[in-house]
DNA sequence: CGGCTACTTGAACAGAGTCAACTATGGTGG
DNA sequence: CCACCATAGTTGACTCTGTTCAAGTAGCCG
């Protein structure tokens, strides 16, 4: 699979990686940072569709479809591991693990971007503040970010108004509402998480007792 | 691809074919039909992720995950072509074609995942509904269901509410707003889009012309 | 005819948006 | 070192969009 690669690309912070309604001859892995992909409407909305953390692919979309549906932004200062698109499915051929992985990414993000939909269109407020913060969190500590539940979150209030779908000003409410919960304390960039389950019971989660019960 | 096959299932409108939380030995195509994908909340409430047409593919989160993060629901009669799925990732091995195809699928219902969470969580009324109804019109249309620019819509308003993430009755004033715009007909699951154009620019569409300048 | 489901409509209420001002904080240049 | 500026975060007052509750109507099928 490194064979593959054609190379690294570093980027600061703030640095676009990919256009929304252009293409892209690379196809990205994140190795590290954060970014942000969105989709910009001509009113000056935006919708943040997902955040990359490292071993997120970036450009798939570019590569079956020839134009990115969303643009992707760096958060933090990434590096990113370069593949030439054009290489991908000739690749699929002489590496079935890459078209398993590549698959697997695929319908995870589709798990991910169901699971945003549902908070947006069904939860309430402090519900939805509450379950992008966990889910940011949990998603930091799958690749190592989290210490003694502690993460940096390079993102402000308005990427995440951005992403429950509110305004600025009642998202900054709704989170000076959810604090005096006192499960987590989020100051500049610095996010530390000490009720994961209360958290959780905010975020409207099912209890993680009591799974779903298999059909007959 | 036809050897991959390993039956056909008929089923009747209202049957559920994958349930939230479950897996399932199979992986299906729907062959004709409708169905809908769909999240539950414990207090009652939905969101519907997406609509299925002929030719979508169901059930590759559970071939992927062990488990399914949405319920699938037959919304007319509808014919699945069924696939074993411990078979799948062997097929990738001897038939790339099917690897990309399944890719393509993937990052496919991706897009139009983002595209709904855009709609829900920036757009006013009128134009999530405008766009929900425009985009099922045109999907309909890509696999030959539009004749004269008439469909059946085998949904009820209350699933579009559930789509667009507004009350039943919020829907339904905004849609009598809509019908007053004249652009279309929708008398019980007879659909006709007599202004495809003006729909679109209800929908907040970026207008046709003028498409994206790329990156220098 | 009765009972179901889908669809309509109005009135009162509440949640979220907008506007506008103000407080940190960090970086820059005089 | 401080004055200035830009960006991020806070807060209050008012408005408006969408929700809820409640009461219908229309069509369909037994």
């Amino acid at each position: 699979m490194q064979s593959f690669k054609s190379g690294e690309l570093v980027l600061d912070a703030g640095a676009t990686i990919l256009v929304e309604g252009t293409n892209s001859p690379h196809l990205y892995t994140l190795l590290s940072g954060w970014a942000i992909k969105h989709k910009s409407l001509e009113d000056g909305l935006r919708q943040v569709l997902n955040f990359a953390l490292p071993g997120d692919l970036l450009g798939l979309q570019a590569s079956i479809s020839d134009t990115m549906h969303h643009t992707v932004e760096a958060l933090t200062g990434v590096v990113l591991c370069v593949f030439p698109r054009e290489k991908l499915w000739t690749l699929y051929e002489s590496h079935q693990g890459l078209a398993f992985d590549i698959t697997w990414l695929a319908a995870r993000e589709e798990t991910i971007l169901g699971d945003y939909l549902v908070t947006v269109g069904q939860r309430r407020a402090t519900e939805r503040v509450a379950f992008v913060l966990l889910h940011l969190f949990q998603r930091a500590r799958q690749v190592g970010l989290v210490r003694n539940n502690k993460v940096t979150f390079p993102f402000t209030q308005e990427h995440l108004a951005d992403t429950i779908g509110f305004s600025l000003v009642h998202t900054n409410k709704t989170l000076k509402q959810l604090r005096r919960t006192g499960c987590f304390k989020w100051v500049g960039t610095n996010f530390e998480l000490t009720d994961e389950q209360k958290l959780g019971a905010l975020a409207g989660e099912p209890s993680p007792i009591g799974g779903v019960r298999p059909l007959v």
